[in-house]
DNA sequence: TAACAAATTCAGTTTTGGTGAACTTGATGA
DNA sequence: TCATCAAGTTCACCAAAACTGAATTTGTTA
């Protein structure tokens, strides 16, 4: 299917004969004759009555026209997507982890629909491993997860956000001391799989601290459900804490022993992930 | 913009390599990348990242090839035009007379969004000579008028029904017989300019009836009026004069005197036409 | 019926799109 | 890190398609 023939098809509905158009499109007259004739034998459909001269669009023909008028208003449009001139441009595949989704997301959508609005995005969610991989394989274009490692080949990491680390333990162990509260409750960690059950195990190695006894759980409110029915203690970014709290637990500052989480966005260190990483950057902070 | 680019594009969305591509459209390898090196360079766009391989689809590759569904769909639309297989296909442009637009017309439309859902309609209204002469010129494709004449070069006439000529006349006439009334009152003509006026005045010329006075009026309905104020007496086709009828007029019939006015289809007689008239035809009829 | 304007046909030329071989380049695994 | 491999790119070449201009045909008009 020609494109140009059909340009020339619908031109024929402004202009009263072919040579018009043939004029009206630099081309000649018989290059026009030509490629109505070649349209007609490939749709096998008669376009125009050729008994008349000059010849007259048929009904099918008017209407096969007006229908090409729709496939060139799509190949417009899509020639229209690569003038960049409206920022960014382009479907993109983005992954969070679940408190980035929470946190960051939201302003991520209302930033875009203002600043973006001719780029589209479909978003995933997974642990921060697993997010870092798609991207390091290209199954996503970019992904907000916790900090994995300092240094991953062809990975581009850029700090967004800090979340503190705050230890939730049951209220009723409150006044207790580390070494009391350590001796009478077990410390429950979060599932190491996922980069922030990680970032807790290393931080708790740094810290010397060998609890007696652990349990390990793979979800931040099922771990703080177990605080709350005083089963143990344990240690979660705050934001994660203040979520799920009720008075049956109460927090304390880790600040110091424990680092903060950071969320990053990851992409891939390409030369054409360069040309979007720092607007999308952009639409990440909470205030662009 | 070559299409069979687009969809190769299209293909690249669902392939995960260029050659898996090549295989699945039998095109070797070389022509697939030649092609979208040839679209990258007509819409002046990055749309793979040819730094990993297989080639990645950027994220403004991915919105193209969407994009690009798009216009596949709308040429997809296209062909189907032009399988006929659903009955009438095209885009018929069709003018009605007054009384045509009322008696027939909603049963055309009835009709044919039963019958011929893909084809779509433009209607014209007019008097008789100027949609014949549309007909004729090829600024309409068919017309509902009354018989102009009875050969007319290249146009071909179908009856499609029939309307009663009766004679309208004031209520406090409604005893005088013909003499006494056409003494009495003005006969009122309906214009002369349009084919219901002109069958009027010739009938008239027939019945070698000449009345002393005379009237002139251009609108049917205006026609009525005088009558009911009883200022004249007329002749008009039956299902007008019901219409606008009420107790201050009677009616009489004029079988015999004047015929009665054919409402017929009007095309042109060429073969082209031929291909759809008859569908047309049948999409007139009260009970097709 | 002649004359004209416009469409069609046709031979020749340019442009485009494609192939297969040779070459290059990321990715993979020892 | 290096060798190997699979896959993409480039290039020379060929075939098909699209266009031009001249010759021809054909409705339309005076």
């Amino acid at each position: 299917m020609n494109v140009r023939a059909l340009e020339t098809l619908v031109h024929l509905l402004g202009h009263p004969s072919f040579s018009a158009v043939a004029e009206a499109r630099n081309m000649t007259l018989s290059a026009v004759s030509m490629q109505m004739k070649a349209l007609e034998k490939e749709l096998n459909a008669e376009l125009f009555d050729r008994q008349s001269r000059p010849p007259r669009l048929t009904p099918l023909g008017r209407q096969v026209a007006l229908q090409a008028q729709g496939v060139l208003a799509e190949r417009d449009d899509l020639l229209s997507l690569c003038q960049s001139d409206h920022g960014l441009t382009g479907q993109f595949l983005i992954g969070f982890i679940q408190t980035a989704s929470v946190r960051i997301l939201p302003h991520f959508l209302a930033n875009a629909r203002r600043l973006a609005p001719k780029a589209t995005f479909q978003f995933a969610a997974g642990l921060s491993e697993t997010l870092s991989d798609d991207v390091a394989e290209g199954r996503l274009d970019a992904a907000v997860v916790t900090q994995v490692d300092q240094e991953v080949a062809h990975l581009k990491f850029q700090r967004l956000a800090t979340e503190e680390m705050v230890m939730a333990l049951p209220a009723s162990h409150a006044d207790d001391d580390l070494d009391t509260l350590s001796a009478a409750l077990p410390f429950i960690r979060f599932r190491p799989t996922s980069g922030i059950g990680r970032l807790i195990s290393t931080s708790i190695a740094k810290a010397k601290q060998k609890p007696d006894s652990q349990l390990i759980l793979d979800s931040i409110e099922g771990t703080l459900e177990c605080v709350k029915l005083g089963l143990g203690y344990t240690v979660l970014p705050a934001p994660d804490v203040v979520r799920y709290a009720d008075d049956r637990l109460v927090t304390r500052s880790v600040e110091g022993t424990y680092p903060g989480r950071d969320l990053v966005l990851v992409t891939r260190d390409d030369k054409t992930s360069g040309r979007w990483r720092d607007e999308v950057f952009g639409l990440m902070q909470l205030t662009p």
